[in-house]
DNA sequence: TAGTCGTGGGA
DNA sequence: TTCCCAAGACT
């Protein structure tokens, strides 16, 4: 009943007029993804954007649109093309599960991108607040959203207690964002949530002198902004070890496909190994041995640290046409190929992978 | 519920 | 350098 009775309240409350004055003056209207919106150049925006900063997501986005102008040139190309255009942006799932949802999208809403809330939820990779955001932005429905910039404007305003990965958290945050959302004008003020986020209540040192809501925000009365919202509870990151075999003849080097499922899921790279023993036990079956120990690196991931050892190998002239089929009984993967420096396929590749491929490629170059 | 899943920018 | 965390979803 108390929630029903500020949910009416907040239709004519200050709050949403505030936001969308300031958003009309100072919100984000030029980016890419702003402009010429249908529901699939927003869906692939929104997707892009989950855990990913804007100006990183800049670049993809525009590759990605160019490449794939509608949902069903989307859903028509191969799953490699889509993760080479990823390559880099992280969170692999998240180009499997857009591939996916585009070829639901054509087979079982005839190409259209659906428009009801339930269809799009159904989608591979859309939560709620994709939904929600999706929505508003294009149709101007009225779906709240709950993003990170959401999550720190309200946990701040309302002064929310709790990490807001804790469920009973994550739960009161959407039913205060439902609150504050108005029924008409949601495109707007969704998007002006997200920018107050972004640039004003920022997540160091907020700019509340320029806030259009700093008056009635509990923070801002208490001073408190280090403490809302409350932060993650840190974790030390596990070390691993991994050792890339890097089988190498000419320019050519040998790839496999990983696994969908796990890190790197769908991506090409070298064969890995938890230890060097391992590694060499599995050369030496094929009688080659280490040509030169490459420099290591550590590679940090949301949850763990890899340190890489990057483990040269040449194979002799002859070895890449006699013996591929022997690298099976390595490499025990389905999908495997000799990558060519100086005419490299498109397909996914993880960025330290990139990186030693990029390496190796300037020094094939000079010889 | 708590892990899993990438990478890079900013402090 | 190290730490935090960003337009979250899935299992």
């Amino acid at each position: 009943m108390q929630t029903l009775l500020l949910a009416q309240s907040m239709v004519s409350s200050p709050f949403p007029q505030a936001v969308l004055t300031w958003f009309r003056l100072y919100g984000r209207k030029n980016l890419p993804w702003q402009q010429n919106k249908t529901l699939y150049s927003v869906w692939l925006s929104e997707v892009m954007l989950q855990q990913t900063q804007v100006a990183t997501v800049i670049p993809y986005f525009e590759r990605f649109i160019r490449r794939f102008p509608t949902v069903v040139d989307l859903a028509d190309a191969q799953i490699d093309e889509v993760l080479h255009l990823w390559t880099g942006l992280g969170y692999y799932a998240r180009a499997r599960n857009l591939h996916k949802a585009a070829r639901q999208i054509r087979d079982e809403f005839n190409g259209e991108f659906p428009s009801d809330f339930d269809s799009v939820l159904g989608l591979s990779g859309i939560g709620r607040s994709t939904a929600g955001a999706i929505l508003s932005s294009v149709l101007d429905a009225p779906y709240p959203i709950l993003d990170g910039n959401v999550k720190r404007v309200l946990a701040r305003y309302f002064a929310v207690e709790g990490w807001s990965g804790e469920k009973a958290v994550e739960n009161r945050l959407w039913e205060l964002s439902a609150q504050v959302t108005p029924q008409s004008q949601v495109a707007d003020f969704n998007q002006a949530m997200m920018d107050l986020g972004a640039m004003i209540c920022t997540r160091s040192k907020p700019k509340c002198s320029l806030c259009p809501i700093a008056n009635t925000c509990e923070t801002h009365r208490l001073e408190a902004w280090e403490r809302f919202p409350t932060k993650k509870p840190k974790k030390v990151l596990p070390v691993r070890e991994g050792y890339f075999l890097i089988l190498k003849q000419g320019s050519k080097v040998w790839l496999e496909k990983r696994e969908d499922q796990g890190i790197w899921g769908g991506l090409f790279a070298f064969p890995q190994f938890d230890s060097l023993n391992i590694l060499k036990r599995s050369i030496s079956m094929q009688n080659l041995q280490i040509s030169q120990h490459l420099i290591a690196f550590r590679h940090t991931f949301s949850h763990f640290h890899l340190d890489i050892f990057p483990i040269l190998v040449d194979v002799p002239i002859n070895f890449v046409e006699e013996k591929s089929g022997n690298y099976c009984s390595i490499i025990s993967s389905t999908a495997d190929c000799w990558y060519d420096l100086c005419q490299p396929s498109s397909v996914g590749l993880p960025t330290p992978i990139k990186q030693i491929l990029d390496e190796l490629s300037i020094l094939v170059r000079k010889t």
